[in-house]
DNA sequence: TGGCTTTACGGTTTTCGTAATCATT
DNA sequence: AATGATTACGAAAACCGTAAAGCCA
């Protein structure tokens, strides 16, 4: 008689995921499940451990510290857990949802090969990317989603950053422009309005603050949070934008648009893509996803063409 | 949907204790449930993790290949829930049933301090002592027995033997026969027959190599398996006895038994008690008691006068 | 009020033990 | 024959979802 307390993996689950996402809410949407019913597993875990887990007195349910010490505890049984169902099937039994961040010029460029590769190596693993510009890293320190594809840097020290690429920027403009401009300068910029990307975004605040270090000033017409409707609007005319080149690479070559040179001293900085995850999310699925798609950002987004120089396939019509 | 396979922590519980045992029905007996249940649970796990963990084609159940490469996982994972109800609840949460065997000799001087010891700092653990002076070893190897407080080593690789103590020998003999003997020698030998444990107790393995080293030979009339029988026989004075010191101890302060010196070239050899556990069984319940009845074993057999020599207080009779 | 968590309740599924069956020595 | 593992089946318990009720901003 009295035996093992009936801990039950799908409690632990529930507690790791009620503590990531920071709300029982998300993580019963997570596990596909109600939040009652996941609810009653908190309730019941924390009636077996003899402690609370959570503090409910706010709005939302915070971690205790027990909790805090708990849950590694928990995750290292649920990643065994994996473990054990690797040695009995392989890794193909890898199963469970993976979702994670990734800004659209990744998408382009990587995307396809990701969810290839993961569907080739783990059938049973079901992905789901966010594809947005903005919140990428807030949504990976949330729990949100389990890693990110995106430019920039956290100064937080819950986050893993890893260099992944160099994008390089450009100026496009829609060729009935392209005759008027030429090349990049104040001059142009003063005359032409700016296509730009939501504020929040990390190509639009790269742009500022090139445009501040060398002392220009242009005039914005539109921030939208979607690249493609930003190029949308450039070939349709309406100003100049600055864009990731391989996101371009297939409007200039179908002579949509044109990329504009810059002035040498003008050079625009460029876009450094990183890997982003929280320290403590060493769950097996995600790792595996995570060094799926390392790879194939790292090298889909190089220039395709030798030595950095820039495309030089520009149809020169006009 | 497709989340994670329904593996539980009773089936991964089921597969360590049939996996240690060697045997459904044993795992079951530990486990407080029925054959029938143990092997159904068995079996769902398999069906779970999607091969055979349990090779049936023989009259006992022997693990596979796979099923080796899986227990050490689960082991872990019961360990960390078992971690996970200590961050809860503290230590004292430990439960369960710790199994272990104890010479006749360590039950009397050390036995009481153990159960004491562990029902203070572990109130939920029940404690199954099983006094023997055979196969205490052999038991631990096949699982039956968590650990065990015996003499004498094992070549078993799989054995961890730690030692604790080392033991005093004495003969003795009832107070009728202590004027007619006085000392062990070859004669005395001859002429007293010699009521000893059986064959396979370690006291009586010493006895015999001490014999045949020192070219004695001696009439031996009973082998029991218990001391007491021993002693109670010696007591009666059907003949002279070569037991444990402190367990004689009791014996000798009511004047029941009488100490017989040894001539100093046939000094007896001492037993050297150890801790034997399997290496393999790095459960936190039975470690927790291990470290209880360590210190206790090692200290409690020690010779309480000083100086090692025979203790001083025969009543002096007759 | 609105988002989030808990409680109540009914129906489904899982789990367990008894007893019978099968298999190996 | 005897020991040990599996199958059949009825009863008990666990689990989940819908719906209603509390609770904090």
């Amino acid at each position: 008689m009295g035996n093992r307390a009936n801990i039950t993996l799908k409690q632990l689950e529930a507690l790791y995921w009620s503590a990531t996402l920071g709300s029982f809410a998300l993580a019963a949407d997570r596990l596909a499940m109600t939040q009652s019913a996941l609810s009653k597993r908190i309730l019941e875990l924390e009636s077996e451990i003899g402690a609370p887990l959570f503090d409910r007195s706010g709005s939302r349910a915070r971690v205790t510290e027990v909790g805090e010490r708990i849950i590694s505890k928990a995750a290292a049984m649920l990643n065994l857990c994996d473990e054990i169902l690797i040695a009995g099937r392989g890794a193909q039994a890898l199963r469970g949802v993976c979702r994670f961040g990734i800004t659209q010029l990744m998408a382009i460029t990587s995307l396809q090969e990701i969810v290839g590769t993961v569907r080739r190596l783990y059938p049973d693993i079901v992905l789901e990317p966010r594809v947005d510009a903005l919140d990428l890293i807030e949504d990976v320190l949330r729990g949100e989603t389990d890693f990110a594809l995106a430019p920039g840097t956290s100064l937080d020290p819950a986050l893993t950053s890893e260099y992944l690429t160099r994008i390089e920027l450009s100026w496009v403009c829609s060729p009935q422009l392209f005759p008027l401009i030429k090349t990049i300068n104040a001059e142009a910029l003063q005359r032409y309005p700016v296509i730009s990307m939501s504020a929040r975004a990390a190509s639009t605040n790269l742009m500022n603050s090139w445009a501040t270090a060398n002392g220009l000033k242009f005039k914005e017409i539109v921030a939208s949070n979607s690249p493609e409707a930003v190029a949308a609007l450039t070939v349709a005319g309406l100003g100049i934008s600055l864009l990731a080149r391989p996101f371009v690479e297939r409007l200039v070559t179908t002579g949509e648009l044109r990329i504009l040179p810059t002035e040498p001293d003008l050079m625009m900085p460029e876009l450094d893509y990183f890997l982003h995850w929280r320290k403590d999310n060493d769950r097996l699925l995600p790792k595996a996803v995570r060094e799926i798609a390392r790879p194939i950002c790292a090298r889909a987004a190089q220039p395709k063409t030798d030595a950095g120089q820039p495309i030089a396939l520009l149809p020169s019509d006009g």
